[in-house]
DNA sequence: GTACTCAGTATCTAAAGGATACTATCAAAG
DNA sequence: CTTTGATAGTATCCTTTAGATACTGAGTAC
């Protein structure tokens, strides 16, 4: 008797696809692997970050608050400040997402081959 | 005397940071994984995966082939037949990414119950 | 009132993704 | 022979997402 539901990306409509493929956009990694070191405001995360800009970086954050991985804090204090957080459900995302990034930089040289290769051909 | 480059995703222009910005675009997570379980035909892998249209799918296996994850290989018979399979590279990136998947499925109902929260709000 | 900081919006353009229809190849059926 | 059928994609058009840049609102310091 087991009432959980199980869920299965491979799966066209179930919503665990939805949510790995939101896991993956574009700066969500970035954001909370930034993140992970403890709690940034907005200015500080795009300056930690880089590259990405203030209207994007906002939606990012709405969407991890939404999905309950980043908390938003505000003080109001003047100028105005707000913090983000990891939740512990972000918390928990931390580890799969980092083994990503570890990945990422061991293999980045032979990605880097291997792009050579083909397009030399 | 280490002579190997290191790479940091946290640091914007390394290559590693756009490299694990595409490897978690909108279906590379999921053509490898399909993947996982062994070699597909092109229309074994978009019936497998359900919702991704042919272009989609054919620009996302040329940028997985491109960057050494995938290995296309084509069998000149009637009708033509064009198998996909990982390569040593994508098969050393399945266990990263099997762990997102599993995050996604285990987390689910977590996500999806914050954001009915969210919304009410 | 002017200036400054912070946390965003607003607006416009460019790139990526999606829906749908079409093509090339060749073999077997009629 | 002409038609049908399978496979592996392209081509075209449209919508959505991301990027560049400029601007806003709150509030204290001067």
């Amino acid at each position: 008797m087991d009432s959980t539901p199980t869920f299965n990306v491979l799966v066209p409509d179930c919503p665990s696809r939805e949510i790995m493929q939101r896991l993956g956009d574009k700066w969500t990694p970035l954001v909370m692997l930034t993140l992970a070191s403890g709690p940034l405001r907005f200015s500080e995360l795009r300056q930690h970050i880089g590259s990405v800009t203030p209207k994007v970086l906002t939606s990012t954050l709405r969407t991890l608050e939404r999905d309950g991985l980043v908390d938003r804090q505000v003080t109001a204090q003047v100028p105005i400040r707000v913090d983000y957080e990891l939740t512990n459900l972000g918390l928990s995302l931390l580890e799969p997402m980092d083994a990503i990034r570890i990945w990422s930089e061991k293999h980045a040289a032979k990605v880097m081959a291997a792009r050579e290769l083909f397009d030399e051909n």
